[in-house]
DNA sequence: CTGCGTTAGTATCGGATCGATACCAAAGCC
DNA sequence: GGCTTTGGTATCGATCCGATACTAACGCAG
């Protein structure tokens, strides 16, 4: 009876479908389509490692060029704003705008979410993201595909202080806050060698 | 610190995301859609009360137009069967056909997550498959959405004898399998009162 | 600095999904 | 028989999405 697996897959999928039903009904008034609400969503978690084009591609599975599109157009309704970066003028930065943030703020795309949540005790949600987890970090590496996570975890993560971090890999000091965001770069902490046990 | 309920949700929208992902990877040397394949899944769980359209239409949370384009081309691929119902003609029961079946083993949408599933405790997936079947219970609920669920758990399953069961609501003898596969009148055993601890 | 390969992003095109609406046939109910 | 409701289908327009080609900037070698 190993079929529990089968079982939580789908709960995964219809569960992020009606998520994605969920943002359906939250853009539609804005004319907005599912995808265009998970990018302002990803925008508003993202780090300074995270917020481009190229990131939001993976993240979301489409391509680039789709993505581009979709940008543009949050960019003319001016939801995002697009900049430069000052080293690599190749990359385009992206940020909510105040009125995407405002967006966010007014249509809440997790409400139905923390509602649905708010009865389970915070251990099972424990369990169940450590579980999830490692199903994503697996299902990830098999897939070749970027990791996606935040700062507690990484093995770049160094703590210089009680409250000064810094990413090993980019050198740079981050800020409290910013260790909690999604970081492109995120690299399982391997602490050494694998463990193999039955 | 009560954000867990979003890193939860992050993390079942970014698998959701790379399972759908690994549906197109699947379908595209058979120039199938995401959604044909989640429909084909579908049918080779649905029951005899939720192999129809509509049923499909409601789990995969589109509408019954877009869903009658998708079940044109897969009958026309040969990979369902469609054939009338026998009491009420109007409507329209689907079921894999040999090639869709054949299709389903060949290519296993579901193989990378039992992959990355496979080092998981039982007992941890029992703990998410909980949490998460509690999350997608209220969603339903609060979406007025229809329920889909299993025999086990649901307020109209009887069991006869020891290997003879029966739906209460529409009187019909069930299978031992049939009953493990995705009902469309399941309601949750509400067993009087809510368990409410902290 | 010149040339060459690589990378980030954009533009364009065609195929396919998807929602909205209208429509048809069967069922249920007086 | 009429009337409403329900399950499916057909058609249309908007939009997504992948594929491909393209531009601009970086990096490196010499």
């Amino acid at each position: 009876m190993d079929k529990n697996p089968l079982v939580l897959l789908e709960l995964v999928e219809r569960l992020g479908n009606l998520m994605r039903a969920e943002s359906r009904r939250v853009g539609s008034e804005e004319q907005l389509q599912p995808v265009h609400v998970e990018a302002l969503v990803y925008l508003s978690k993202a780090n300074r490692y995270s917020n481009t084009p190229q990131a939001l591609a993976e993240y979301v599975g489409i391509t680039k060029g789709t993505v581009s599109q979709s940008l543009l157009l949050l960019d003319r309704r001016g939801l995002i704003e697009r900049y430069q970066d000052d080293l690599d003028r190749r990359v385009v930065r992206l940020r909510l705008s105040q009125t995407g943030e405002q967006f966010l703020y007014d249509n809440q795309p997790q409400h139905s979410w923390q509602q649905a949540t708010r009865n389970i005790s915070p251990n099972r949600i424990r369990n169940a993201v450590s579980a999830l987890r490692e199903a994503l970090t697996t299902l990830q590496q098999d897939n070749e595909g970027s990791p996606f996570g935040s700062c507690q975890g990484c093995q770049h993560f160094e703590r210089l202080s009680a409250r000064a971090y810094r990413c090993g890999l980019m050198g740079d000091r981050l800020s409290g806050p910013e260790t909690r965001r999604i970081c492109w770069l995120y690299e399982e902490k391997g602490s050494g060698a694998e463990d193999e046990e039955e």
